[in-house]
DNA sequence: GAGAGTTTGGACTATCAGTACAACACAGGA
DNA sequence: TCCTGTGTTGTACTGATAGTCCAAACTCTC
């Protein structure tokens, strides 16, 4: 992949759109070119194909991403604090950018988009783990959640990845031993128990 | 999609793998049919494309975690236990089923898979986060992980699943919101704060 | 104004997803 | 036994489109 001009990668921005929309393989080249203006022979003058396309348009969020997490991290105050702030400047970038944060999924979201699984996915794990943690608001065993709904939906990101990571990668640690690291970070999070020294 | 034989779905489990390892759409729908035994016709006769194939395995891996986490949902215990199983339960399934997750990746993987994007990954995130964590060990704001790695690894998880969830619904919510509901999440943890009560 | 790198239109090719259909298998019911 | 419906499969076909090729033009810089 060349050295993208400036003024060429701000045309293609537009694309992410199209992609989230649409998935990419349903996405033509002929569409890329059209919508963001750039013609097809120029786009395969810079990059491969459209794989290349949306990896760079990504590539781009991460960037973006680095960058705001680079200034967080170095901040003032206590790593707690600047966790938060690490938090915000990631979040703060995906809502900036939402057609790309759309196109990463979409393309998975191709399959996903499909109605009857996002109705599976939400009675395997997001109304099951909702009502646990109603209940555990009430035998005392968990805090009061303000907001069930999007607590589960982190829960299950957090295991999520994690699984991800480790069938991703083969595998190398014992199921408990994962499950451990991830149901602690869950329960009780990353602040140091004892001495009150709560961030943010 | 039509109901489908048990002993035909059991043939297409070899799919995953193919799809896992080159993406969806460098799958052709003749490898499919060669690496399952299941004639193209046959696959046809019961799928409309290759996009519902896949939604197929990824559904069932759906309906087996389904399945586990509502065990652990109502197992006997506190909720804070049963959210520890719950967390057991998915990563098991998943870890028993590593080319459905897999392929789940990899049809977004075939973008990320380009090494310079985990390098970027990396780079914009684990990295810093990782730096992070260390320090807060240090300033005593936060407990000291014992795999900095995977806990990076599961922050990034949990923040990327919260924006993806906004991006994708069309954010409702104020960003600070969010970033406040994730950082008391990692912070904090579910368990109550105060009454010694925690699980597992 | 020469020459290197870039940009573009347009025509071409090869590959594949998806379709069509006929033949076959095999059930159960008359 | 034949008949009818429901799966199953091979094969041949078509249409779309990803990706290639190339020549012409355009834009720099020296």
């Amino acid at each position: 992949m060349r050295e993208l001009p400036v003024q060429l990668a701000t045309k293609l921005y537009g694309a992410a759109e199209l992609i989230a929309d649409q998935g990419l393989d349903n996405t033509k080249i002929d569409d890329i070119a059209e919508a963001s203006g750039v013609p097809k022979a120029t786009l395969y003058y810079y990059f491969t194909g459209k794989e290349e396309i949306l990896a760079f348009l990504l590539k781009d969020l991460l960037t973006a991403i680095a960058g705001d997490v680079a200034v967080a991290v170095s901040a003032e105050g206590r790593a707690s604090e600047r966790l938060a702030g690490v938090v915000r400047a990631q979040l703060g970038v995906m809502l900036r950018n939402p057609a790309s944060c759309r196109a990463l999924v979409g393309d998975l979201g191709r399959v996903t988009r499909l109605p009857e699984l996002a109705a599976a996915l939400s009675a395997a794990f997001y109304e099951p783990v909702e009502k646990l943690l109603r209940e555990g608001a009430e035998d005392g065993s968990l805090r009061r959640a303000e907001d069930p709904m999007s607590e589960a939906v982190m829960i299950f990101g957090t295991v999520t990845i994690a699984g991800l990571m480790e069938a991703i990668m083969g595998a190398h640690r014992e199921m408990d031993a994962i499950a451990n690291g991830v149901a602690r970070l869950l329960l009780d999070g990353l602040a140091p128990r004892s001495p009150g020294a709560t961030g943010a």
